[in-house]
Formats: structure tokens, C-alpha cells, sequence
RNA sequence: GGGCGAGUGGCGGAAUGGUAGACGCGCCUGCCUUAGGAGCAGGUCCUUUCGAGGGUGGAGGUUCAAGUCCUCUCUCGCCCACCA
């Protein structure tokens, strides 16, 4: 028989494979399917690693187990193509990223076919082909037009030598990826996804999918949900409010007399006006009264009522002076509903220029009540939309606001500080106040703080500062107090001080924080270093009067867990837990539910990226590309050279474009996607490649979706995963799916490490080409080494002489096709092994260990080598169970059988459970849990007659000797144990 | 600082609470061979007075029985890092 020669058996099958299209899915089959996916590579100009090599072996085997298991495999791949390396190398080399990417593409198809895996090679993709991103704006355009994508202001990380804006993973350390530049932060309009609109879901999702623990536990972490109270701290500062009455009102009905004697017990200063004529008014008149009557200044609160809004409005458009702030009760003007207004009210036509009011007014508050029978919500939305108002809505006592006490509309005309604390339990203990840095209240207290220059100075210092800076200065925190002003602590009626500090976040919570010294760290370790008062409250739940060393150990300690109560008025020895929801409550705040999850920034200045379908016109602002129009393709005149703006940005033919919906010039946007858009969606175009109508069409969706086994590494646990996640969540809510999460199952190949145990890297020069491997050994010596380094998602080293091993199976298996007899008898003691190693073969390949199978087979092929023939028969089961493991060596010899079908669409072989289960067995006798002999006996022998066996052995009788025995323990087919004393 | 995971021969790694080290690499002895990074047979945790004793990072505990379960602790790896 010839050796085994795998260059000339791969190159042979792999040309066979392909030209009779055997993994293709059947389109027509009534089989069960299953989708079988490995996350598509980034085609890099390195060529495929053995890392990749490792899992898509793995799923290889998972889709081949299948298959010959009876279903209809889904085994696509494709290519994730948009990204930066091959527009760095563009900007060296000047060589078009297409060029370089196809160029990639077309090494890595090489590559991929060499090792024998069963795609589906006529579903192939690439995300940076217009017949593909066409789709990939498609998405775009769904998210925007269902309010899911938005563009603002937001801070991004910029590298000032490459000029461009990085993705949070492309900062590394505080530093750009590529150049090792310092990344600094700067305001930029950005696309964003409202990811965050379906935290709770993606939360949720987890529960019902078969992933790795690991992975949802970072998942539920990236996603933080933490559920606490918002609650509101007085802002000790005294101002002058200027209460207004609504229609046929006065100062002395409704709210107003109440909130009056309110305001004024916490010593601000009240003017409650009557309106003249207010049975039958006209505002110009009110508005003329008012100006009369009120001084404006800065510290002027204006609190108006239903038709007093408009009163307000007019009266402060012509103050010329900036008051403090203006809070509309179900307000209205107007002139934004006149049709409504004008039975009631003389003036008209009411013009107002909204401008001007903006401009006298610090800020603008609406309050609106969900229950209004007379202020509908649209009104109420258009009214603070033309003044740029803050629109909450509360529920008033009375619809209208017309109750005698409106605890709502007192709550917010007094300023405070809002912070989100998961403590509210912890609030008599609140000794301070922290503001971040960028916390909007900071701006309104320009005139009455007094080290103003100071706490200036801080928050601009605190926003120019670098990621590297702020992780150089770990854990000292820096904040400023802000004098001459101060809060009040809801709970104990005490002032406290309020600080600016940038360990406050802006962008979560509220951006505000109670601080509780006693009882957390970084609360504590910021009041030890500007010596604020430590107040505690809460206690450990254990008996106090013990263990005193214990408490002494910890003075010094911050108690940070939930416990009993003190200090804390009446709600002294109520537990944390309970005492969290009464405590908000009892100083009117909200339990509420924050999320740590961000919407996600989707804006890439970069040229190798999907464009945004979306044009800025002068007269309609941003306009979508109408879908007739997609895809937007990417021009070819461009200078790669990144200057900070897009490189589309100088591309005449791109840019300058006409309005889709007014005709008129406009601009196209310059950015492209973030190349995670195209990843999200992926996986629905390989169940309708070629579908030029839609992503994909309903039908194939319901027909191949969701996945069943996603393999991919562990990097992508938050990001791909999420968004994918995302994507399909939106598409289940209009209706796409009938399927809420994407990825069944997933499992993760860990990192093959280089032989000396560090990750394989270019610079370090010990990266193992899987060409050489293939070149050495052949594909499928270097699938099943890789498969028997060890367990599939741990990280484990690569080791060049180990490879011998797997080779060395594969010649022994070879071998024995000598052997192979038409006739013969059925041997018991082999046949025992080989239905112990389907049994084996088929369970470890549903555990994904894979190296335990191989060890099987291992076991199976040396008992073969012991022996004198093989039945063809037998031959043909361990052909097939070798078969997902090394494909082209068991089809070659599984064509040497009478078999005139692949291997690879045989039916996988069961076992017989009689001939599985042993007749005789050999257990451990032990004496007091130590092994001390074996017996062999049946597998139904009873535990007297074990026990009679054991006694005869000679090592027993020496170690009972002079003993008595005391119980014995027997567990058939495992051990009997001898307890003697 | 937080989260997750892992520590078993010279090495990669096996072990539903039930004979620790399967399978493979390496190494040792022998056979075969013109040769071998080939093949075959046997051996390979440590100590040993050959009776046995010890052994899964360390210290306790539960159990008839612990690599496996519990408590504490050390070391390493990965991820997130002031998230109130």
C-alpha cells in the first residue's frame, strides 16, 4: 500500500468537494436545519493565523457532525472587510484599500480551502462590497427613521497626529494604537445608535441563550444596570419668585397661597400678583401690569400658571435684564395654539419672539401634568419646544394643577442638585455634594459663587485632561469647593457643601452624587483629604457588643455594605434594604433604574467604511438618501492622507450633491459607519446572499435563522456581540423575526499562545504560519493537533513537537486499511471499544471537547493496530467518526471501501448500549478510603458477595488485622470501601 | 480597585465526590532497519529498608471517600477600570 502521502489525498478531495458542491445548503431539503456560523475574519494582508485555524476547525467538526447526523447545514463564510489596516497601508503605500483587501480576500480563500473546511462557498460575502453595504445603509436608514439614530455633540477620542478620531478600542493606555500619540478628547457632531433604548432587553435576552457564563456576566456588566433613587438636594441660595395666575385665577386660589407660605418658610422672598381683569383678560394689559410692578434681576424666579405663561413670556421678553430662571405650570402661549386661546382672551393676534425671552432667562422649566384636561401633551411639546424649554412631565394632585397644595410644582421651583444614588438607605449620612465637572448647574452659579476664577480654573483643567493623565493620577481625587453656596440634605434639614470633582462622571447618573463618607471609599478618601465631616448611619447587622478588636481593626475602614440603621431619625434600625425605598420616599424622590450602557457612537472619519446614506441641505436640514438611491458608493478621488476630516469630505464628486427633497445644492455627509455596523447584520444576508430587493427576504430568514452555533474568540464578548444582539432585537420589534436573539449557542476557541508562551505577534517573530503546517504535515494533522492541544476555550501554547503526535495517528490509522477483511468475525473485546467510542466520539462532540474525542479515537486505532484484521464494517464506523475531525484522510479511505458516497453525507453511526456496558468489571476495594486491592466482579454482583471476594484478598486480610469492621461502603461498578476502627 | 478564570508529572493535558496522571509529546531499555524526525515491544509521579509511605499552589474543614464541595490564603492570566 502506498504511504500516506496528504498533499496529494487534500488536493485531490478538495478539488472533488468543490466541483460536486457537497456543503452546500440545500435550499429544497425538508430536512431539520441548522445554522452553523464562525464569525467572519477581517481578510488581514497577514494571511490566517492558526487562531482562526482553531475555531473554525471546531465549528467544522460541529457542521459535519450534523450533517452526517441528518440535518441540513447552513456553513457560510465571508469577509468583514471595511476597516483601518488597509487604509494605514492605503496611506503609505498609496495602493487603494480595495486592491490590497481583494488582494487579502483571495489569500485567505486560498488558505481557508486548504484546510478542508465545509463552507458553503456560494454564499460568500464581503461587507465592502456595494451589493452588500447598499444593505448595511439600508440599516442606517431603518434605525433613523424609527428614531433609533441620532446625531449630536459628543466628546470622541482624537489622535492629534493622525488627525483623526479613534474608537474607544483603538485607544490603548491612553494612547492612539498605531502612532503611541497621546489621544485627547474633543467635541464632535457624531452619529449615534440608541442602543440604550433596549438595555433592559439585552439584559433580559441572556437568561434564555445557551452562551459561556463568562460572556453574559461581562455582557451584564458592560450593560450595568443599577437600580437606586434620584433625589433632589436644595440649593441653599435665597431668591425672588414672582408667582403668576393663570385665567380667572388669582394669588389667592389653587396652589398659589400654599406655595407662597412654602417658599417663604425656606426664606426666599414671594411677589404673588393679581392679574388685572382676570374673568375676562387681556394680556397685554397683564403683561403691562407686570412690568410695573416686578423688578427683574438675576436672582428672579418666575413661576407662571396655565395663561400666566404667556403673560410671562411677553413681560420677560422686554426686561432687557437675565433672570435666574422661568417655570411654566401647564403652561401656553398664544400663539401655539391661537385657535384654541382666543375665545377666551382679548389679545390677539399675540406675537411673541421666543428668541429674546431665551436670551433674559437662565434656564427654562415645563412642568406638564399627564392628567391635564386642558393642556393636551402636544401642546405642551410644541410650547417647550419653541422655547427650548425642559418638558417633565408629573402627575398633579389635580388635573391642571388646580389643587390647594401641589407638592409637584413646589419640588421644582426650588433650584436643587439632582443625584442618582443606589444608597438611598446611606442619605442622613450625605455630608456633601459632588458636581462633575460638566454638570449644567455650574454655568447658573457664576454670580453667586465666590471663588468663581477658582472652580473656572478646575473645570477647565478637568475637561482638558487625557485619559493617560486621568489613569496616571489613579486614585488622588482633586475637586474644589464652591463658596457661598450650599445644599440642603432633604433627609436632616442640614447644609452641606458642594464640590466640583472630576471623579464624578458627567455622562453617568445625573452627574451629580450625594456623598456618604462613612460609607464609601472614594467618598471617604475625598473627605479625609479636604476634611469634611464623616457622619455615620449605618451599621453592620452583627452584635455590636462583640468583637470589639474586630471593629477596632476596622476604624479606619469604610463600611460599604448594606446593614442596620443609626443616626437616622426615625428611621433608626430599619434594615439598608428596607430603608432604601422609604427613605426616598419620605424626601420625595424616585426609585429609578440607571443603565452604564452608552448609545453607540457610529460616525468613522475615515475613507474604507460604508458612507452614511444621509444629505445636509440648507433648507431641510438632514435628509435620508431615498432608497432608490443606495447604495452610496465610495468616490476614487481621494487623497488617503488624514488631515482630521473624512478624506470623503474632498472628494467634489461625493460631496457636492443636490437636496433628494427640495432639489436645492446640499452636501453629502463625509463619515462612514463604524465597521461593527457591518458586522451586526451579517449573519441574515448568508441565509439570502444574492437578494437584491431586501437584506433578506422573510422567507429565508424564517428558514435558516437564528443561528444555532456561533464560534468565535472571546474579544468579541461586549461589542460584536451586543450590537448583533441589538440589531436583532430592532428587527423583532418591526416584525423581521419572530426570533429575539441571534446566537443560540455560542462558544469561544481560546488563544493559542506561542511556544514560549507569550501571544503570537509580528514584532516578537513567533507567529506559526498554518501554510508551513499544512506544507509539513497536511491539513488534517494540523486540524487534529489543534483540536488536541487541550479544552476548546482555554488559551494554551503552541508546541511544534507535539505536532508529531497527531501525524503519527493519522499514519497508524492509515495503516490499517492493510487490514481490512470482508469476512471475518466480530471480535467482543474490540467491538466493546468501538461502541465505547461512539459513544464517546458523539457526546464529546456535542460538549465541544474535542480533545477527548480524539483521545478516543486514539484508543480505538491502537487497539486496531494489536490486531490481526478488521471487519469492513467496523472499518467504515471509525471512518465516520474520524470523519469531522480529519475529513480528507477518511474519505480517502472510506472511498476504498465499496462506499460509492462521501463520507462526509454518511449517516453517522449509533451505538449499541448492550455492548457498551461491561459484563465483568474491576473496582477498588479500599480500608478506610485507602485503595488497598481490586476485585473483578459482575456488574450485578451484590454487596455481601463483593465484600466475601474482597476478604480473600491477602492485602486486605493485612490491613483488617486485629481490627473490627465497622460499616462497609459499596457503590457498584466503582468501589467498595472497608471502614474499619 | 472591581469582575471572571486558572493552578495536577519534564511538557500539552485526562479524571458524573469513588483505583489521580487517560491520550499525546519527550525521555529510558530492547527489537527491526543501509539509514531515519519511520515502525514494533516494554518502561517512565516522588520516596522506599520492597512491607509500604507520600503526592493535584498553601492552611484548615465537610465526607466512609476530596484534584473535585466549603472557608481562608498565595500566585498567574484575561477583561473592565473613580459607574455613586
Amino acid at each position: 500500500m502506498e504511504a500516506y502521502n496528504p498533499k496529494k489525498i487534500e488536493e485531490k478531495w478538495q478539488k472533488e468537494w468543490e466541483d460536486s458542491s457537497l456543503y452546500e445548503a440545500d435550499e429544497k431539503s425538508k430536512k431539520p436545519k441548522s445554522y452553523v456560523l464562525d464569525m467572519f475574519p477581517y481578510p488581514s494582508g497577514d494571511g490566517l493565523h492558526v487562531g482562526h485555524v482553531e475555531g473554525y476547525t471546531a465549528s467544522d467538526i460541529y457542521a459535519r457532525f450534523l450533517r452526517m447526523k441528518g440535518k441540513n447545514v447552513l456553513h457560510p463564510i465571508g469577509w468583514d472587510a471595511f476597516g483601518l489596516p488597509a487604509e494605514n497601508y492605503a496611506i503609505k503605500t498609496k495602493v487603494h484599500p480595495r486592491e490590497t483587501t481583494e488582494k487579502a480576500i483571495e489569500n485567505f480563500t486560498r488558505q481557508i480551502k486548504s484546510l478542508g473546511l465545509s463552507y458553503d462557498w456560494s454564499r460568500e460575502i464581503g461587507t465592502h462590497r456595494p451589493e452588500y453595504f447598499k444593505w448595511t445603509q439600508w440599516f442606517f436608514l431603518f434605525l433613523y427613521k424609527n428614531g433609533l439614530a441620532y446625531k449630536k455633540k459628543a466628546k470622541v477620542n482624537w489622535c492629534p497626529s493622525c488627525q483623526t478620531v479613534l474608537a474607544n478600542e483603538q485607544v490603548v493606555n491612553g494612547l492612539c494604537e498605531r502612532c503611541k500619540t497621546e489621544v485627547v478628547q474633543k467635541d464632535l457632531e457624531q452619529w449615534f445608535f440608541k442602543i440604550t433604548e433596549y438595555a433592559e432587553q439585552l439584559l433580559n435576552g441572556l437568561e434564555k441563550i445557551d452562551w459561556p457564563e463568562s460572556t453574559k456576566t461581562h455582557q451584564r456588566n458592560w450593560i450595568g444596570k443599577s437600580e437606586g433613587a434620584e433625589i433632589d438636594f436644595p440649593v441653599d441660595k435665597k431668591y425672588h419668585y414672582v408667582l403668576l395666575h393663570g385665567y380667572k385665577s388669582s394669588p389667592k386660589m389653587n396652589f398659589h397661597p400654599w406655595l407662597k407660605k412654602e417658599l417663604e418658610s425656606r426664606g426666599h422672598t414671594v411677589e404673588a400678583l393679581e392679574l388685572p381683569n382676570s374673568q375676562d383678560p387681556d394680556v397685554a394689559e397683564q403683561v403691562e401690569y407686570v412690568l410695573k410692578k416686578v423688578t427683574f434681576d438675576e436672582n428672579t424666579i418666575v413661576l407662571a400658571h396655565s395663561l400666566g405663561s404667556a403673560v410671562a413670556a411677553k413681560a420677560i421678553e422686554s426686561t432687557g435684564v437675565k433672570i435666574h430662571k422661568l417655570i411654566f405650570v401647564s403652561g401656553f402661549l398664544l400663539d401655539t395654539d391661537p385657535n384654541r386661546v382666543e375665545k377666551y382672551v382679548k389679545t390677539a393676534p399675540f406675537t411673541c419672539d421666543y428668541e429674546k425671552v431665551k436670551e433674559n432667562v437662565g434656564s427654562i422649566l415645563y412642568l406638564y401634568d399627564k392628567n391635564d384636561a386642558f393642556v393636551d401633551e402636544n401642546m405642551a411639546k410644541r410650547t417647550s419646544e419653541v422655547l427650548g424649554a425642559e418638558m417633565v412631565q408629573v402627575e398633579a394632585k389635580q388635573s391642571h394643577f388646580v389643587a390647594k397644595e401641589e407638592p409637584e410644582v413646589l419640588k421644582y421651583a426650588i433650584e436643587s442638585v439632582r443625584v442618582f444614588t443606589t444608597r438611598p438607605d446611606t442619605l442622613f449620612g450625605a455630608t456633601y455634594l459632588v458636581l462633575a465637572p460638566e454638570h449644567p448647574l455650574l454655568a447658573g452659579l457664576k454670580e453667586t459663587v465666590q471663588n468663581w476664577k477658582e472652580v473656572e480654573k478646575y473645570v477647565e483643567m478637568a475637561k482638558g485632561k487625557t485619559e493617560l493623565e486621568r489613569t496616571k493620577e489613579g486614585k488622588e481625587k482633586t475637586g474644589v469647593k464652591l463658596e457661598g453656596v450650599e445644599a440642603k440634605n432633604p433627609a436632616t434639614g442640614e447644609n452641606i457643601p458642594i464640590y466640583v470633582a472630576d471623579y464624578v462622571l458627567s455622562q453617568y447618573g445625573t452627574g451629580a452624587i450625594m456623598a456618604v463618607p462613612a460609607h464609601d471609599e472614594r467618598d471617604f478618601e475625598f473627605a479625609q483629604k479636604y476634611d469634611i465631616s464623616v457622619k455615620t448611619v449605618v451599621e453592620a447587622p452583627e452584635d455590636r457588643t462583640e468583637n470589639a478588636s474586630k471593629d477596632e481593626k476596622k476604624i479606619s475602614e469604610v463600611y460599604s455594605e448594606p446593614g442596620v440603621l443609626v443616626h437616622s431619625g426615625k428611621f433608626d434600625g430599619m434594615k439598608s434594604e428596607e430603608a432604601k425605598a422609604a427613605i426616598a420616599e419620605f424626601v420625595g424622590g424616585k426609585m429609578k433604574t440607571t443603565y452604564k450602557l452608552r448609545d453607540w457612537l457610529v460616525s468613522r472619519q475615515r475613507y474604507w467604511g460604508a458612507p452614511i446614506p444621509i444629505i445636509y441641505c440648507e433648507k431641510c436640514g438632514a435628509v435620508p438618501v431615498p432608497e432608490k438611491d443606495l447604495p452610496v458608493l465610495l468616490p476614487d478621488d481621494v487623497d488617503f492622507m488624514p488631515t482630521g476630516e473624512s478624506p470623503l469630505a474632498k472628494s467634489k464628486t461625493f460631496h457636492d450633491v443636490i437636496c433628494p427633497e427640495c432639489g436645492g445644492a446640499a452636501r453629502r455627509e463625509s463619515d462612514t459607519m463604524d465597521t461593527f455596523v457591518c458586522s451586526s447584520w451579517y449573519y441574515y444576508r448568508f441565509a439570502d446572499p444574492r437578494n437584491e430587493k431586501e437584506f433578506a427576504s422573510k422567507k429565508e430568514i424564517k428558514k435558516w435563522l437564528p443561528v444555532d452555533l456561533y464560534m468565535g474568540g472571546a474579544e468579541h464578548t461586549v461589542l460584536h456581540l451586543l450590537y448583533a444582539r441589538f440589531f436583532t432585537k430592532v428587527l423583532h420589534e418591526h416584525g423581521y423575526t419572530d426570533f429575539d436573539e441571534p446566537f443560540q449557542k455560542l462558544r469561544h476557541q481560546g488563544l493559542i499562545l506561542a511556544d514560549d508562551g507569550r501571544k503570537m505577534s509580528k514584532s516578537l517573530g513567533n507567529v506559526v504560519n498554518p501554510d508551513e503546517v499544512v506544507g509539513t504535515y497536511g491539513a488534517d494533522t494540523l486540524r487534529t493537533y489543534e483540536m488536541f492541544m487541550g479544552p476548546i476555550e482555554v488559551s494554551k501554547p503552541w508546541n511544534d513537537g507535539n505536532i508529531i503526535g497527531a501525524r503519527r495517528f493519522l499514519e497508524r490509522v492509515w495503516r490499517q486499511a492493510e487490514k481490512v477483511t470482508d469476512t471475518g468475525e466480530e471480535g467482543e473485546e474490540f467491538s466493546q471499544i468501538l461502541h465505547r467510542t461512539i459513544k464517546k466520539v458523539t457526546s464529546d462532540i456535542e460538549n465541544f471537547s474535542f480533545n477527548t474525542a480524539i483521545s478516543q479515537l486514539m484508543i480505538c486505532a491502537n487497539t486496531m493496530e494489536q490486531m490481526e484484521a478488521i471487519r469492513s464494517e467496523d472499518w467504515r464506523v471509525f471512518l465516520r467518526l474520524l470523519a469531522p475531525f480529519a475529513p480528507f484522510i477518511s474519505e480517502e479511505l472510506w472511498r476504498g471501501t465499496p462506499e460509492m458516497d462521501s463520507v462526509h453525507v454518511a449517516s453517522w453511526p449509533e451505538y449499541d448500549e448492550a455492548k457498551v456496558r461491561e459484563e465483568k468489571r474491576r473496582i477498588a476495594v479500599q480500608v478506610n478510603g485507602k485503595v488497598r486491592g481490586t476485585i473483578e466482579i459482575d456488574g450485578d454482583t451484590e454487596e455481601k458477595d463483593a465484600l466475601e471476594q474482597a476478604l480473600q484478598l491477602p492485602e486486605i486480610q493485612r490491613h483488617l488485622e486485629g481490627k473490627t469492621v465497622k460499616k462497609t461502603i459499596f457503590v457498584p461498578g466503582k468501589i467498595l470501601n472497608i471502614v474499619v476502627g
